[in-house]
DNA sequence: GCTTGACCTGGAGCGTGCTCCAGCAAGTAC
DNA sequence: GTACTTGCTGGAGCACGCTCCAGGTCAAGC
């Protein structure tokens, strides 16, 4: 497999993965006889858990942390698994987090609608809620990073 | 209030409370005599308000658009509504991402449990599971991102 | 043989969102 | 009045994680 094809199947970018080899993420490339590099399977798996670690948010120094780790080889198993435990209680923390932000968004539009039903669009600005709400604001058609957080 | 108050009471650094209102987002202060910035309740609760924009990962663009929006006053509620209606659907999605790769992360936790007893620490590295199963690894003691995602 | 396209390397550049600093002024404590 | 704290402005700098580029190589198709 080339480089644009584990690229297409992992989800990272061809400078990605170079970079990642770089910085010590991804192990030092097969090369094929023109000297291009050369991957297999393991490399395709490998790539798609890094994927993940960058879903989850991981900072780069704690993924290759993981990396130098994983290249240990059993020894390190226990310390991988309290590392991916740790990065697990963050997750369900930060799900509990975004609940209430869930929350306070459907409060905001809720209080957004009843005023909407009052207003009737006058045509004036200015009117009500700046400041003590929090003031709300909008607009739409947006491109939300849904991939954040 | 003084800048230093609000700072305390909205999570927000002096700083940052400065930049905002460099570049927008936070209206034009007033002064006190001195000429130093003087807050009341309402920028508290914008201030705070700001900084959940931020908690959902809204990014600058957008932050600065619900500002405008909301300085033009009820003629814009709609479009507001909508904006955070966008970004509360964004959210929702990533709770379920989240929930994927908390069970991701589950499986592999369970299966280092799984190869810990099967190795029992032999002492020799470079054993199994280095490729097949996106190599897991480990270390205890972190202080992931908890607030990011 | 020649064109075309993928790939190589090393290094510079970038977008985001702050964060820090120098140099100075004003208010407060003693 | 003098030291100390807090705040001000404008602008530079930074951390992160890529992303892009120039200039060159290699291999396959025609």
């Amino acid at each position: 497999m080339r480089i644009s094809d584990l690229a297409a199947k992992s989800g990272l970018s061809p400078d990605t993965i170079r970079y990642y080899e770089r910085i010590g993420l991804m192990p030092q490339s097969v090369r094929d006889g023109g000297g291009r590099r050369s991957y297999g399977a393991q490399d395709l798996a490998w790539a798609s858990f890094l994927q993940k670690l960058q879903a989850i948010n991981m900072p780069m120094r704690d993924r290759l942390e993981y990396s130098r780790l994983r290249a240990r080889g059993d020894a390190t198993l226990r310390a991988r698994r309290e590392m991916l435990e740790t990065y697990r209680a963050a997750l369900v923390a930060r799900q509990a987090e975004l609940a209430g932000l869930v929350a306070t968004l459907d409060a905001k539009i809720i209080h957004y609608h009843e005023m909407e039903g009052t207003v009737e669009d006058d045509g004036s600005p200015h009117s009500h809620d700046r400041g003590g709400c929090a003031a709300p604001l909008d607009r739409p058609g947006g491109r939300p990073n849904a991939h954040a957080g």
